[in-house]
DNA sequence: GACGAAATGATATAATATAACACTTCAACA
DNA sequence: TGTTGAAGTGTTATATTATATCATTTCGTC
């Protein structure tokens, strides 16, 4: 089985500098800054495989010694959403860095409530489900939120 | 084409009956008391095709004369959503009336952004295309979110 | 170096949600 | 029919999430 989830022993400095390295192909691909502050943002949000708060980020700011207020973890929340290096788990009030940028996709979100780990997926054949629902109803789609709450397959074996 | 969303012209009241009567019927298939605030609740929840807001309810309760506070809607909220006669649209912060209470489902809300009605749709393809996906990772399902914003059919026509 | 746009700082406050404890209601049963 | 215990609601306070507004700084362009 392929799990979507990253396994327990890789080497997660090499999916922070992926990120990073992306990131900023993205940012610069679109003249947009990817400034001091957004980058220590989604430096923070690539910490880990889960998603965080913005109130977490701001400590976590705070705890570098950077003296934020919350409309500045805003603003970059916005920019990194905005250019969808990162996205919004709705159901968690909670940001997620994006692995695959580039990628014009309906994004589905696995999140595991034990461990707090959150994997993308893009499954086509749901995509396809969500445009033929879509459509034969005459509805035309801007935005998708999936998010798939449960155990991942490690959790589920314990 | 069929129109998930409801006619202009249709008779809202015969909703609120139709809703309030399955609702009383489902709590009490549960042993569960549809007290006089959770009904009053449910009732302004069932006001339009709109999700509305933990906070717009309070205002309408205390329209209506009635000393409410926070705890007391989101208590009538949670008991609600807890039977499923109302569902949480988490993209929106609100409460939607679900007019299917005993299907056993994985919904999806098509959110219009322009009149802000809410429509469930429950599509065997995509509810199939999800716990393929989820089973093809080894991920056990709890609990989905399954928002799609944009415009309705009559709003996209204008 | 001057200028204007974009980004950030700073303060205040809005919007959403819950904890904790007191009081009331209601159904079950003695 | 009165008692009792659990469920529901009242009340106060506060936690959490998010944004409006205006001042200041940074940065690329000329």
């Amino acid at each position: 089985m392929t799990d979507l989830f990253p396994d327990k022993g890789h080497d997660h400095g090499r999916c922070i500098d992926s990120a990073l390295h992306q990131a900023e192909t993205v940012a610069e691909a679109n003249n947009a800054r990817f400034t001091d502050m957004r980058r220590r943002v989604f430096t923070l949000i690539w910490q880990s495989h889960k998603a965080i708060t913005a109130y977490e980020l701001l400590d976590a700011l705070q705890g570098e010694g950077v003296r934020a207020q919350p409309p500045t973890v805003y603003r970059a929340l916005e920019f990194l959403v905005g250019l969808r290096l990162i996205h919004r788990i709705e159901s968690l009030n909670a940001y997620f860095g994006c692995d695959m940028p580039d990628c014009e996709h309906l994004g589905q979100y696995f999140i595991c409530r034990n461990c707090g780990r959150v994997a993308e997926a893009v499954n086509e054949d749901m995509s396809r489900a969500v445009r033929a629902a879509a459509g034969a109803v005459g509805f035309k789609i801007e935005a998708t939120t999936i998010e798939i709450k449960g155990l991942c397959h490690d959790c589920a074996a314990h």
